[in-house]
This record gives structure tokens, C-alpha cells and sequence, in this order.
DNA sequence: AATAGTAATGCAAATGTTTTCATTTTATCA
DNA sequence: TGATAAAATGAAAACATTTGCATTACTATT
């Protein structure tokens, strides 16, 4: 029943309190120049006395923007998206925007259900994390013509707006970072690539580079790991403790490289002396564990805020167009990488 | 100006399309038992071929839920809260809840402000985190009577409800497990207390348990550290430079701990022998560093599912009332403390 | 076959806001 | 002071949905 008691305090109750029309409050929230001061500060006073608040639904029904953003997530639980969400946040809540936050644990069909609640909620525009998204996902976002990015991953052709890094590139610099350093007998560790597809570009990636190289790696030497610590650990225990165990150790994301270093530490192994280690992202942290960690740096913080920028722009342009932003990785070289000398 | 041109779809050409009115095709969304099987049928393909979406907009304004409940965190860049609003985003979603989410970074004047923006939005219910909030911010709270809830801290007078630990408890677990263990020389490393109860009780539950064993605690030895590894290492190899230098730190949560744990190793001094280190929270990391870390456990996941079932049970019921859970503490016992014989 | 009862549907009002258009008030200039 | 322009305000329609009430279509019972 539309609750008929008068439990809400609303535009026209406000109006009333001041002595003016309803158009005239509307006006002093949303274009103050157009009524006279005086009669500004009666509403003003009249809001505070009621305790009146905006209904941001009714305002989204008249065709209004809805004011808030729908950014879709696999998780937000790890160190490295929780980095970009804030980011992005802070962007965008200086244009003035909420965001929405939902998340679907790496389920491409889950992601498609929640965009489409998302959608019920007339978000303003729509953020994914990625461009491995299902077909109906993408049409669904074609279909309603609302401005779309994706953040994280780069591609040329993407389908849909993007800022992001290249993960395949991301792949190979570690990898050649390794190659450079002399390493040959390379063990690596991965996140799994189902519906992941930065975890796969940078495996890809890496991969080429060590063909390129002629280093082979034996099937024993590859991992899986999801993205946590603990898992990378136990998974590298296992590797670190058979004989003879590879020199350096490919991880697919700093996460994983921390659980390394661990492992490494737990056996008595020091590193970078007895094993070297190497992730992708540096994420808060990286620099500071003991060895320091070389990694290669995927600008968290600098996609958030481009991608908080992107969209409010393609918002307020009410634009669908495709925009691409690439975002540069850089090398940092710390400690947990030996250089050995050419044989 | 109302986008008259045909760009969404509505539920009256949802309605022409099946050739029912709209009110039968808001029952089959509603109350499907209402309308019959075969008319559901017609109804739900108008609704595909149409691409049709509902707009929460128009529901919320007619005086529904909006289906939204609103997450007030300082910060979602910490390991700590990102666990708590994952599982927080789950167990709510499983009630087809979607967050709106909003940070503050510490700033409880900000805080309000997004709480407005929140409001403003219709937002079925307020979850905040802590319990130190600006008067105004409970007023308002109040004066919606909207179902509100803390997360995080537990206090039997809490103004709100709330589900959480006892962070004075956390603080004396904490402080009473480094005296169990005979340490008596101890610095403290503490977040920076300002808007931040957590903090501040856990630091007097601490001072409290030192002080009722005649342990004093020099100034030079209590040092303050955002919550960011980076900073808490460099405070700490400072601290752990000088001679003496204290056998055990005292560290105001678990980010804080692993700083300190890598300040050590660089410093080459070995945890527990040469420094004892206890941390509060038990994050994820916490069990895998080497040395794996001493710590009072604070059930991050079960806080944000017991929180997420209790402002869905709150809203539902339409309630304002004041529940309280508290979520109790564990010490866990690993291997950063070092036990010191009696003199 | 008529009637009563129930199930299914439609009509229209209501929700809170914004904006267009019309009207009134105020200011400006000769 | 009157005419004219500009500024400030109000009335009402529009936005997309839901539900109380009324109506129509079935089903079952005698």
C-alpha cells in the first residue's frame, strides 16, 4: 500500500513549510540561479526544519540520471581489486556518483545476472572487470545502450571501452626479466584461467617468451594456485622440495609470488640466492616483504582513476562510443631475483 | 525533458506486446500465482523478445523497497574491511539485496554526507562500520527510522545495532598473551586513533593489561603507523634500531604486525628469538608469513554474514530496533612469540 | 441450466520529482 | 509614469510502476 501515513517528508510538504510551489524547491536543489535568494534561504530553512531528503528514485523516474555507477567485480576480496575499487570511488564520487557494487566469484553467468539487476537499478553506466564477459553480457549492454568500460585488461579490439593493462605483455616482461637474468629452469604458478582471462594472457605470454628462449618447462614445474597466498604457498612447498628444483620461480600475480617467497623462507631456502622469484602487479606489500619483491607494476590506482574518469565522461556525453586507454607496466627491479652469470 | 523517443522499453509495451494490461504483467513480476500459467507464458515472452528490464526506480517511488542497502566503510583498500564486505555483499545478495557501497576515509564529517547521499537513494538499510560516529549522523539515522547496523564493534550501550568484537577485549588478548609469555620489555605500534574507535579501545585495552602488571611502556617506544605495511616497517626499523631495543611489539592490528615482521628481517634480527611480535585480526597472510603471526583472531567473515543476515532480518521485519551480536575472539597461537622463563 | 463462488484481469489512482509553458512580479528605460 | 523586458514563480503533465477495487471469465454445485 503506498503508504498513505505521513511517514516521509516530501518535495511538496517542504513547498508548503516555505510558502512556495513545489517547482520552485525542485528549482533551488537543481538550477539555484533561477530563484531569487530570498525565497532560497525560506527553502533552505524549510529542508532543515523538515529533514527533507531527495528521492533520488523519483528523480531517476522523470528520466533523470540515476546518479549511480554499477561496477561488477569477480571479488573484492583480494589486495589488488580492492586497490582499484578505492580508486575508482574516490574518482567518481567527486563527479557526484554512488557507485553499486556487485560481484560474481569468477561466474560468467553470475555476471550476467547481476549486470541485469544492475540494469533494473538504471545505473548510469556500467564497469566490468576484464573482457572475458559471456555474449549475452555483452548484448545486453549493446542492446540497452548505456556507456560501458572495462578496466583492467587492454586489447585493441576490445568490444567495449577499455583501461587497462596488457596482461599477454605483462606475461612477457616477467618472463623476460627472468631470461635476461639468466634463468633457465623455470617453475611457474598460475591462478587458474577459467573465466579469467588476465590470468591466461599473462601464462600465454610467458610462455611464448620461454619458447622464444628455447627453455622448456617441465610439466612438473607448472602450478595452479588461486589467488591466494596460502594456496601459492603449499603449492610451492611441493615444487621447492623435490630435487632438483627449478631457479627461479614464474609467479602469475604478486599474491602468489608472496606465497613463494614464503615457501621459500619455510625450507630454509634463501632468495634470491637459492631461488628466484618473480610476480605481476605489485600490489601493496610487494615492496616491503623481506626480500623485497621484483614484479612487474600494473598501475592499480592509475586505471581506477582513469576509468572513473572515462565514465563520467562518456556519462555526461551520454556517449556509447569505444574509447581505449592503455595503461603502462613497468619492471621493478627489487631483491628477489638473482643475476647469473651466462654459463 | 522525459526522453519521449522509444529508447526503453516499458511495462505498458511489455503489456500490448502480450495484449495483457500492465497491471497483469506487474502481477506476473510480483505475484506470479496471481496470474494464470498461460498468460505468465505470454507474458514472459513479450518480456524476452522486448528485452524489457524492470526499473527499480518506479518501484521504489511507489513506495517499495528499493532493494538496495547501503555499506558505509572508511576504506575499502584494506585487506581487512575488503573481507568483511565480501562476505557482507554475499550473504545480502542471497536476499537480492545490492549495495551501494561509500567510503569516507576516515572523515566523519564526510560520513554523514554519504550517508544523505545514501538516503537519498532509498536505500532500504545503513550498515556503518565502528561505532564512532557524529551526533548527526545518529540523528539521522534516527529521524529516518530506517533499519541501521554496525559492523565491526560490539558495546552493550552501542546507540545502533551492532555485530562485532570487543576491541578493548582485543587490545587486553593481545597485551595478556605477551605478558603470559614473560615479556615485559614492549613497544606499541598503533593506527593513528583519530575516527577510529577500533583503534583507540584496542590501545587502552592494551595500556590497561600492561599497566595492572607494572609494565611501562617509555614513550620512545610507542610509535603511531597508518594502516599500511610500508609505514608500520619503517616506524619499526626505527624503533628496533636503537639499543635496547624492546623484546615483544605490541602491534594494533595484523598490517601493522607484518611491517614489523619485515623490519625485523631486514634489521637481521630473527622473530620470535631476537623480537616477539602480536598482531589483532588475522587477516589473510597472517598464517602464511615466516614466521606465520601471532594473533587475536577477529572472524572478519562471519562478522559480515551474521551482519548481512541481521539487516536483512531488520529490514524485512521493517524494524528499527536494537539487536547486538557479539562475535568472540580467539588468540591464535603461532610462532612470532617467543617464551621467555621467569627471571 | 442457473447460481454461487472463485480466479484472472483491467481501470485508475497514487507514488515524488522535473520541466515546459504560462503567468505574475520586478527592474529598466524613455 | 507607462511600456517593455527580464526574472521569478506556479500549474500541470510526464516519468514507470503497483495495488485496491471493480469487473469479467471460469468452475463447481445443485
Amino acid at each position: 500500500m503506498p503508504n498513505k501515513q505521513r511517514d516521509n517528508i516530501d518535495i511538496v510538504d517542504v513547498a508548503r513549510l516555505a510558502g512556495v510551489s513545489a517547482a520552485t524547491v525542485s528549482r533551488a536543489f537543481n538550477h539555484p540561479n533561477l530563484v531569487k535568494a530570498s525565497t532560497r534561504k525560506r527553502i533552505e530553512k524549510a529542508v532543515q526544519e523538515s529533514g527533507y531528503i531527495r528521492n533520488r528514485a523519483a528523480q531517476a523516474m522523470y528520466g533523470k540520471r540515476s546518479g549511480t555507477i554499477g561496477l561488477i567485480v569477480p571479488t573484492i576480496n583480494h589486495a589488488i581489486f580492492a586497490e582499484v575499487i578505492q580508486s575508482f570511488t574516490d574518482e567518481v564520487e567527486t563527479s557526484g556518483f554512488t557507485i553499486l557494487i556487485a560481484s560474481h566469484g569468477y561466474d560468467l553467468e553470475k555476471e550476467y545476472a547481476v549486470l541485469r539487476k544492475l540494469l533494473e537499478h538504471r545505473v548510469d553506466g556500467i564497469v566490468l572487470t576484464g573482457l572475458d564477459h559471456s555474449e549475452a553480457t555483452y548484448q545486453l549492454i549493446s542492446q540497452q545502450g548505456i556507456p560501458a568500460i572495462a578496466i583492467w585488461n587492454y586489447a585493441e579490439d576490445s568490444p567495449i571501452s577499455c583501461v587497462g593493462a596488457e596482461n599477454r605483455l605483462a606475461g612477457r616482461m616477467a618472463a623476460e626479466h627472468l631470461i635476461d637474468c639468466g634463468h633457465r629452469e623455470i617453475g611457474m604458478i598460475s591462478p587458474p584461467a577459467k573465466g579469467n582471462d588476465r590470468a591466461t594472457d599473462r601464462l600465454a605470454g610467458a610462455l611464448a617468451v620461454f619458447e622464444e628462449n628455447g627453455v622448456i618447462i617441465p610439466d612438473a614445474w607448472r602450478s595452479e594456485a588461486t589467488y591466494s597466498t596460502s594456496e601459492a604457498k603449499s603449492v610451492c612447498l611441493e615444487l621447492l622440495s623435490a630435487t632438483p628444483h627449478p631457479t627461479a620461480l614464474f609467479c602469475g600475480n604478486d599474491v602468489i609470488a608472496l606465497g613463494a617467497i614464503f615457501a621459500a623462507q619455510k625450507l630454509g631456502l634463501r632468495t634470491p640466492e637459492d631461488v628466484s622469484i618473480i610476480g605481476i602487479g605489485d600490489f601493496y606489500g610487494s615492496e616491503d616483504v623481506e626480500p623485497s619483491l621484483t614484479t612487474i607494476r600494473i598501475p592499480a590506482r592509475r586505471i581506477g582513476k582513469v576509468g572513473g574518469d572515462l565514465i563520467c565522461q562518456l556519462i555526461a556525453d551520454g556517449s556509447t562510443e569505444i574509447v581505449r586507454h592503455k595503461i603502462e607496466l613497468n619492471r621493478v627491479v627489487r631483491n628477489s631475483i638473482k643475476r647469473i652469470a651466462r654459463a
